[in-house]
Formats: structure tokens, C-alpha cells, sequence
DNA sequence: GCCAACGTTGGC
DNA sequence: GCCAACGTTGGC
């Protein structure tokens, strides 16, 4: 089962938004870049996914589960773009932040550091095992 | 708030 | 089809 990585400013959309949205989970919209829109794609049901909160905060700070698959974005004009739903699995017992990440050397190829502007992108099972590990899971 | 990195747009 | 200009993202 594949792993994921998604991105959201906390002021925009944040954790405990998403905890709030609760079982029923929410869509997640606005991805306007192909190699995201890739990874959407790609998603499967039941598959996870970091929640990580950018700029302000820059740490990982939960799980979320996909339980939609890739659907039409309505808010897109251009019809090009879609969202998956997720829903918020279980939060991290402390936040991963990012320079914790990066001081790590077995993820030093992990998107996240080779690049950073991607908001939605794959992250490999020794990826997944030591953030969950770094965020007390 | 600044700026580097990246993606997109549009003129040629 | 190339590339300069511009806009956006996100780390610092």
C-alpha cells in the first residue's frame, strides 16, 4: 500500500479542522499542478497519507486516510483538475517538524527536502516508518 | 517580509 | 518550439 504526503497551510486548512470534519472526512480541493494531480490520482481507498501544515508551522502533524478516490474538482474552470476525500486518522503524539526531517540523513531523498513546493507527493514505506517513528507512533 | 525555486504564460 | 517574463509557493 502506498504512502502520501499532502500539504496545507494551517491558516487556510488545518489539523484540527480536519480532526473536526471527523469519520465523514472532507474533500480535498484546490490542486492546480500536475505532478500533484498525478499523486491524486494514484491515491487508493484506505490508503494514508501525512498530514503536514506548511510555512507558518512546517511539521507533520497527523494521519489522514483516503476514502474517496479521485473525483472532478467543481471549483476548477478549466475541468483539468479533481480532489480525493480524506478523513483524519490519527494525530501524531508530537508534530515531526521539518528541520527534524531534514537532519535526518535516511530521508534526505524524501520530496518534501528535494522539493519542497510540491503539494501533494509520494513518500516510499522506510519514509513512512521513521516519520511515524520521529512523531512518537 | 524577503527571496529562491519552480511552473505557466505568451511573444516571437 | 524556445525562452523571457511573470506569478506563486514555501522556507528562512
Amino acid at each position: 500500500m502506498a504512502h502520501w504526503l499532502m500539504k496545507s497551510e494551517p491558516s487556510v486548512w488545518s489539523w484540527t479542522q480536519q480532526v473536526e470534519a471527523g469519520a465523514k472526512g472532507t474533500f480535498w480541493n484546490g490542486v492546480r499542478n500536475h505532478q500533484a494531480k498525478q499523486c491524486l490520482m494514484a491515491m487508493k481507498k484506505g490508503e494514508t497519507a501525512f498530514f503536514y501544515h506548511s510555512n507558518e508551522e512546517r511539521a507533520v502533524v497527523g494521519i489522514v486516510e483516503i476514502i474517496k478516490t479521485f473525483y472532478p474538482d467543481p471549483t476548477d474552470e478549466s475541468g483539468k483538475f479533481g480532489m480525493v476525500d480524506v478523513r483524519a486518522k490519527k494525530p501524531f503524539k508530537k508534530p515531526a517538524p521539518l528541520t527534524a526531517i531534514k537532519g535526518e540523513t535516511a530521508l534526505a531523498k524524501m520530496v518534501l527536502v528535494t522539493n519542497s513546493r510540491l503539494s501533494v507527493q509520494p513518500v516510499t514505506d522506510e519514509e513512512w516508518r521513521i516519520v511515524c517513528a520521529m512523531g512518537g507512533l
